[in-house]
DNA sequence: CGCCGCGTTGAGATATTTCAAAAACTGTGG
DNA sequence: CCACAGTTTTTGAAATATCTCAACGCGGCG
């Protein structure tokens, strides 16, 4: 089912994105348990699969490297996106109740996923009162930050935040990110924030002529980075943490 | 702070919501751990508030009865609402990292809420395996059930999903509940749909003349489930749970 | 080479908002 | 119990945002 697992583990000491991930704020024995946890890797090419929805769970995943996709099709077929999954991020939190994972994951851009069996994982988590918390508090911040996304009824306003969001998670520690090419289509934005693409499509346009992105072939660039924040009306940045 | 404490306190084993607030799945003993941790309740009159955003987090709570919503105001005063809550709903999920709470707290009804000390509640996680595990799985269920209101950019769908939301969660055990007065004014409704509130309006009286719903004075009556249904484009039943 | 997904653009159709105003209701104080 | 003020609901009409449909170009890929 979960296919492509590499038995080189990532080591939760050196990777580069522990700080935002679950081995944040862990004392040195906590971080080797976890770490003793996590034993396999699962490497996921563009356009392939993690999971399906209704599958049984057994894991939850910590992203490593690349960007995800979750979604689910309704009874008519149609898409519909839940998140987007950048390093650091944990995956699969929402499938806890009933073991069954609740979306599809598929990777949009080569991914590597750390393996956190879930039952091991749910036992260490009461011997480890510091990675008890910071599970919880990642809990906590997910439900909290999936309210940054206003639902208020302005596409430009949505895409603002949408992509401030998406800056905000894909930054890496020391370098400032402003340029980056989207890992989700257009088409993929608008089924995420509930706009037809074309509409994603011609707002981008307008934040472009309007100097506040800059449009590049497959890329782009925030310019204008308080006149967007204005925009989406946002007060309190999007701290960098998993989502 | 928290006005109008009560040292009567609400057990557990008794109470009408324990099968779906953090009580349900304990044995015995974990159920009287968790009876023990909470000491009192908080009595909040109808337009009064529990805590405003900002506060310091020294409790979460569980809605025994009555109604709150959980708002916002952003920078230009415009208020955002991020949430209802119902009898066996716990609050407060969301403000552990900061442990200052995100959002204000006001009621709807007159309402009682069992005050959860955090830190104390934060021990007997780990020394109590099933309360955890229901702990997570609470919320594990909030941060899938966020996704049940459709983004959709289509207004009828929003209110008909939101409308078989509140009244899922609304339900007594034993007896059916068809008809309820909704605890929040249209304009509620609208600000937290994303919807102007002549817009929400306008659709319940649509849904009226459709025969989907009865509008009586100050009271709604769901007249076609499965429509409703269809019109909200739900497959899965909202299971009643703590959201 | 041809196909397909993605991005782009235009124009008309439609849903929703905004503004304005009145009606209905709620709670308060006399 | 009534009058009043304030909020909530209701309704209409015009303005606007967004969608839908249609068409085309481009680039990657088998």
């Amino acid at each position: 089912m979960i296919k492509n697992k590499l038995n080189t583990k990532i080591n939760c000491v050196t990777c580069a994105v522990a700080h935002i991930c679950l081995a944040r704020d862990l004392n040195k024995t906590e971080q080797a348990q976890l770490n003793e946890l996590i034993k396999m890797v699962s490497i996921i090419k563009v356009g392939h699969h993690l999971y399906h929805q209704r599958q049984k769970m057994r894991y939850i995943f910590a992203l490593h490297s690349g960007c995800c996709k979750e979604y689910c099709l309704d009874h008519q077929g149609n898409e519909k996106i839940s998140n987007f999954y950048f390093p650091g991020d944990l995956i699969g939190l929402d499938s806890l109740p009933t073991e069954l994972y609740s979306f599809s994951l598929i990777a949009l851009k080569d991914s590597k996923l750390c393996m956190i069996p879930y039952e091991k994982f749910f036992q260490l988590l009461q011997e480890a009162p510091t990675l008890l918390r910071r599970f919880l508090h990642i809990n906590s911040f997910k439900l909290q930050s999936q309210r940054d996304i206003p639902v208020v009824t302005n596409a430009k306003r949505r895409l603002a935040a949408f992509l401030l969001n998406i800056f905000y998670r894909a930054q890496q520690p020391q370098k400032l990110l402003l340029h980056m090419q989207l890992p989700m289509s257009q088409s993929d934005i608008g089924i995420f924030l509930g706009l037809a693409h074309e509409t994603v499509n011609r707002i981008l346009h307008f934040f472009h002529k309007d100097d506040v992105i800059q449009l590049t072939n497959k890329g782009i660039c925030l310019t204008d980075f308080e006149r967007l924040k204005a925009i989406a009306g946002v007060d309190k940045l999007h701290n960098k943490q998993a989502g």
